[in-house]
DNA sequence: TCCAGGCCCGTTTTT
DNA sequence: CGGGCCTGGA
């Protein structure tokens, strides 16, 4: 199990029982060191399996891991606390429902769910939503949960947060009388019954010898705090990350715990993993290179026992559109050399850039698949199913009453929603109980829902789960409602599929011969817990729609084995191919430019690039476009920094290298002709180009004045500094401008005085 | 109640 | 430029 590792990975997996922070390198092995921790733990007998408690954040994290774990040691993983921060939540919170204040079949919100109940909130309550905005409340409330705050706990030092402090009570409120749960609420109940309930607490406390956490970066100041509290009987934190690819912080990530954690926790006992299986030398050496330019790092260095590889290969077109051609006769070249398409992977700092690249690939014929988008159970067909099938096992779920009263469209109108939400809330009740205090026409098209749902409830109560969701899906219309949308095939073909989801989950339940999805006990244990019973009740559909809310489904669109794949930087993160390619390097793009003025924000995005760059294991690509559509404008900008930051020696120009010095990138835009690169190895005949060889205006005029990215030029109050980029024309032209002294701005060329200095 | 056209906005995302 | 959302008219 353990000869076939190498020497610091070896160390960590055996470990003596202590605390222990693992500094994994991009392609260092750590899910491996992590899988053979628990096995070796297990194994050598200093542990039972229910003594170890693994957290993810992703399902397929979890998913892998369990997979690997038991490929190594043939464990029965049933009962075992494996799964993501907020399915083990879930599970304790089902567990000890009473102790957390909940229902047993609490229903969780997803985020757009979520935002819903905020939205019918502010409605109720009579906030002015143009001052209170729906996404800020949501950001705020879950700002705060992710802290762990309580509305008593936030500081509200002006009217304005007084305000959505009292905003967030009332959402607490309807959260709890609808018995419903976010995502943050989740990880807060869950460590706040471990808090303040002493049996329930020790009994963790008693049972966990050891936690292990992958992706440590990642957690928050809540995860955090729940895993110490977890582990606070005595038990070992295994934590596993690598603070250079902390690239979170935007939903709450905390990469700070990781340096806390050493310094309470784990002292001296830091592994680093450094050796690097993926990628060769000149590949590791510019993401090394990049990354030592932030600072505060835990401090690391990747190396490896392959060749230097290749050069990255740096390509600069006139705009984006011949970026994209670029990399379609790139890819094509690639393909026919033999490369697997499912090896050649795009990536880009924003969505945004994808349409493009979309466009080109797809009238060359190239089969591509893009990441991102929405998955399956936030498709809203099937969101209006599963609205249904909630009104089934809680009627007083007014988020999805709301989502469904009127879908498919049964004469049910706003002012009669709206009177019954009076009736609710004067009265203090669900909608659903509020339905025979509206009189008239709408009232009667209430009542008939309301029968509906009723009458469903009480046809579908014996059925097994497949055929309730079916008999519930065919009887709420929205088959028959999709017939008549000419547009409406796929979405019935989804209503379909929800009804085998709900086949294969109730089998795979079956098989581990529990109630569906949600694991008990291990029945190899011992005894049975008393602690942790109170699961079994759990019917079927409460346990597909916890599922459904937890696991959204695939996250990729289009469908083929062999297609070359597009996705956003984040997304690739975890993820590697042979030959990547880098694009849209550019100044305001990447780094993007809205975190340009941010110190901190400036060292995730090259985070972000680190990520990036380590994703290839044999060829890199750079793109950059000097011009760009975006937002229905053509932008100019500089080369990115990141660029710069690459020593000379790793990258090799396709297209003629311009303007000044790296240790001062300016982009001088002049007079290249997009088709005069080649391709290393220099057999490689220059292929026919569709770029147009004439240059594009590169710059923008405004009154008498010429402005060009590069150029110096002097604000009477902000003072001397350098245009990094341009965009719009006449009364609409915007130069973003980097001053010496006062940072980044963004000025309206029609209303700014700008004195051109040079260039 | 429904639909269409206008308007506004525009980074990254898992649970 | 393009998508999502909201409002105003039928």
């Amino acid at each position: 199990m353990i000869d076939k590792l190498n020497s610091p990975q070896r160390e960590a997996v055996t470990l003596p029982p202590q605390h222990a922070l693992v500094l994994a390198g991009a392609g260092s092995g750590k899910t491996r060191v992590l899988t053979t921790r628990m096995a070796w733990l297990i194994q050598t007998g200093q542990v039972s399996p229910l003594g170890i408690l693994a957290v993810t954040f992703t399902n397929k994290a979890a998913r892998e891991m369990v997979g690997r774990v038991t490929s190594i040691l043939p464990i029965d993983i049933r009962g075992m606390w494996i799964g993501t921060f907020h399915g083990l939540c879930n599970r304790m919170l089902r567990a000890h429902h009473r102790d957390a204040g909940l229902p047993q079949a609490f229903h969780i919100l997803d985020t757009a769910d979520q935002l819903a109940s905020i939205k019918r909130l502010l409605k109720a309550n009579g906030i002015d939503d143009d001052k209170y905005p729906p996404r800020d409340v949501q950001r705020f409330i879950n700002g705060a949960k992710e802290e762990g705050q309580r509305p008593p706990d936030v500081e509200a030092y002006d009217s304005f947060r007084r305000r959505m402090v009292e905003i967030y009570t009332l959402y607490e409120t309807q959260c709890q009388r609808e018995g419903v749960v976010d995502f943050p609420e989740l990880l807060l109940r869950a460590y706040e019954l471990l808090s303040r309930n002493e049996p329930v607490r020790s009994h963790y406390q008693r049972r966990i010898k050891h936690v292990l956490v992958d992706e440590f970066q990642d957690t928050n100041t809540l995860q955090y705090k729940w895993l110490r509290l977890l582990a606070g009987g005595g038990a070992s934190i295994f934590a596993v990350g690598d603070d250079d690819q902390s690239i979170y912080a935007f939903r709450g990530a905390n990469v700070g715990n990781m340096s806390d954690f050493e310094r309470d926790y784990a002292h001296g006992t830091v592994i680093r993993l450094e050796q690097n299986y993926r990628s060769f030398g000149h590949i590791l050496d510019a993401a090394n290179a990049l990354i030592t330019h932030n600072n505060g790092r835990l401090g690391k260095n990747l190396w490896t026992e392959q060749g230097e590889g290749e050069q990255i290969r740096v390509v600069e077109q006139p705009s984006d559109l011949a970026e994209a051609q670029w990399l379609v006769e790139e890819v094509r070249a690639l393909i026919s050399d033999g490369r697997d398409r499912s090896q050649i992977a795009v990536l880009y700092r924003s969505n945004a850039q994808s349409r493009v690249i979309e466009h080109a690939l797809f009238s060359a014929g190239v089969t591509y698949k893009v990441y991102g988008g929405l998955r399956f159970f936030e498709r809203q067909e099937v969101k209006h199913a599963l609205g249904y099938l909630r009104l089934m096992a809680n009627p007083d779920d007014d988020t999805s009453w709301m989502r469904v009263v009127n879908f498919p469209p049964r004469g049910i109108g706003a002012r009669t929603l709206e009177l019954l939400g009076d009736q609710a809330k004067a009265y203090d009740t669900s909608l659903s109980a509020a339905v025979a205090r509206v009189p008239g026409k709408g009232g009667s098209n209430l009542s008939q829902f309301s029968m509906l749902v009723g009458r469903l409830s009480e046809e579908t109560r014996m059925l097994p789960l497949p055929e309730l969701v079916e008999h519930v899906i065919a009887q709420s219309g929205l088959i028959a409602h999709y017939e008549q949308d000419r547009e409406g095939a796929d979405r019935i073909e989804n209503l379909n599929e929800i009804i085998n989801a709900a086949a294969a989950f109730a089998l795979e339940a079956n098989m581990s011969g529990l109630p569906a999805g949600i694991v008990v006990q291990n029945p190899t244990a011992a005894e049975p817990d008393p602690m942790e019973e109170g699961l079994g009740g759990l019917s079927p559909l409460m346990a597909f729609l916890s599922h459904a809310a937890l696991e959204a489904g695939d996250n990729q669109a289009q469908a083929g084995q062999d297609a070359v794949q597009l996705m956003t930087v984040h997304a690739a993160k975890g993820l590697e191919f042979d030959a990547v390619f880098i694009t849209g390097m550019e100044e305001g793009l990447f780094p993007h430019e809205n975190s340009v003025n941010d110190p901190s924000g400036l060292e995730e995005e090259r985070r972000l690039m680190y990520v990036a760059i380590t994703r290839a294991r044999e060829r890199l690509y750079f793109s950059l476009a000097q011009s760009r559509m975006l937002h229905g404008q053509t932008r100019y900008a500089m080369r990115s920094r990141f660029l710069a930051e690459v020593p000379e020696e790793h990258l090799k120009w396709l297209t003629p290298k311009q303007g000044l010095s790296d240790s001062e990138p300016r982009w001088k835009t002049s007079n290249y002709s997009g088709d005069t690169y080649g391709r290393q190895g220099g057999q490689a005949a220059p292929r026919q180009s569709t770029v147009p060889s004439k240059m594009l205006a590169s710059g923008v005029t405004v009154g008498a004045q010429q402005f060009r990215v590069g150029q110096g030029v002097r604000h009477a109050r902000f003072g001397e500094g350098t245009v990094i980029g341009l965009s719009g024309t006449g009364m609409d032209a915007q130069a973003q401008i980097q001053f010496r002294e006062v940072g980044a701005k963004t000025l309206a060329l029609g209303i700014a005085k700008l004195d051109i200095i040079q260039g």
